[in-house]
DNA sequence: CTTCTTTGCGTAACAATCACCCAAAGATAG
DNA sequence: CTATCTTTGGGTGATTGTTACGCAAAGAAG
């Protein structure tokens, strides 16, 4: 962070943060990670002390050359998670007037997603916290309309992106690539349409990692095939449900 | 604008801009307007004196309730064009640390549609012109990527909004229609299947407007039917093409 | 050992999309 | 004035995509 000091402005100015909704799939239900409020050194200064946040904080004007590094380094500083810049995606600005009492605060929210198996453990227990999407507690600041406006956002998206590519593990199911979307979608799809539409998009190689397939009960595994997927991307296609 | 004077922070602020993408159609192809810098009375200490930009101005910290408001705001004073806060979209943020020369500044940009067989004479074409989007000189600042930016996502909305709404006047004829939507996607079609799909949409009223359509040479005229509209918005639906 | 569940594969009915033809009449050119 | 071109609307059949299912194999549960 910039050195404390005393800068003077012509004119007023806002302070400008950066929040992060990052979200991650156990293989059962979206998950977003949380951070406790106020643990840290200035927590006098911090309102909404105790309660639960979006991980994020002030852009640093001197050092970070985009608000999305300031989303990453906040990220990093506040759970130890490592995203780089690239992985947010932005969805949109927080301006409204009153949104936090102690200054003008506009804030800029990203949303970024993690394969959960990769990084358990990697975060602070003792500050953050992943929490169920049906069971967020009450957040900080607008936290909550922030969280709403990501998770929109992540189902547009799936529509043009296929995300089982950041939430998933490296090997995984059709079923849980299934449960995957209709997490996200919240609603069911038949299981034999499902399959073909995603086998026919060309973006899954079956998987053989010797254990035999005894019976049909144990599903085939797959991987993304990332050259399809991009040369699909660049043509640019949509995925209806 | 907050009076001039001395503002003190303990650390250094952004100053925070909101710019404006205001698109236009006039029956043949997509405009946008521009604004002549520096004719005003603080042009020393404006940047890019002289050249072309998008409007846009400070957030107001003191006056703004949104980000929004300040988009709203600032095109009214430039271009003597009013638009509601709730008629922009946002584009997104434009953080990139060197963007402006003088202090940190970072800008929220935005779009909006505006019929402009309404908005003739209305802005002030001493300091405001619309110009052709294949026509654009060249921009202050990071504007020309902005510009970019804004009609990628004009193009991506089209798929989710009917944009003809805004853009063309009241009654229209499909040919128009059709016209505006290749304009924006770059795209021709097919007249009949366009027409197929655009009355399969349920959006479409005809209009009668005593005129005798003497021949089928001239086209039959429409309107948008707003309440069918709102209800298709409302169940989520997809243009494709 | 019987029943239920889960997985993969396949298919018939329906809907949507695409690439065309046709007729009517204004516009244009001689 | 007439022949030709252009623009508009209303169509239609082939292809493609989507949807709602049935079926068999084999682990899981009782």
């Amino acid at each position: 962070m910039a050195k404390k000091g005393t800068y003077i402005y012509e004119y007023p100015h806002p302070a400008v943060t950066a929040d992060c909704v990052i979200f991650g799939y156990d293989g059962k239900s979206i998950k977003v990670l949380l951070i406790k409020r106020g643990a840290e050194k200035e927590a006098s200064k911090h309102a909404f002390v105790g309660s639960w946040a979006l991980p994020g904080g002030f852009l640093d004007v001197d050092r970070d050359r985009t608000i999305a590094n300031t989303a990453s380094r906040e990220l990093r500083e506040e759970t130890k998670l490592h995203l780089r810049p690239s992985e947010f995606k932005e969805v949109g600005c927080f301006s409204e007037k009153n949104r936090d009492e102690r200054e003008r605060v506009i804030t800029i929210a990203h949303y970024a997603l993690v394969k959960l198996t990769e990084v358990e453990g990697d975060t602070d227990a003792e500050k953050a916290e992943w929490y169920n999407l049906g069971d967020i507690p009450s957040l900080a600041f607008d936290h909550d309309q922030i969280l709403r406006a990501a998770f929109m956002r992540l189902k547009r998206d799936i529509h043009f992106e296929p995300v089982g590519f950041e939430l998933l593990p490296e090997v995984f199911t059709l079923p849980q690539l299934q449960n995957l979307y209709e997490s996200i979608l919240e609603t069911k799809f038949d299981r034999r349409n499902f399959a073909n539409k995603m086998k026919h998009l060309g973006i899954l190689d079956e998987v053989d990692d010797g254990t035999p397939r005894n019976g049909t009960r144990t599903p085939i595994k797959y991987r993304f095939n990332k050259d399809n997927y991009d040369e699909l991307k660049r043509r640019g296609f949509q995925l209806e449900f």
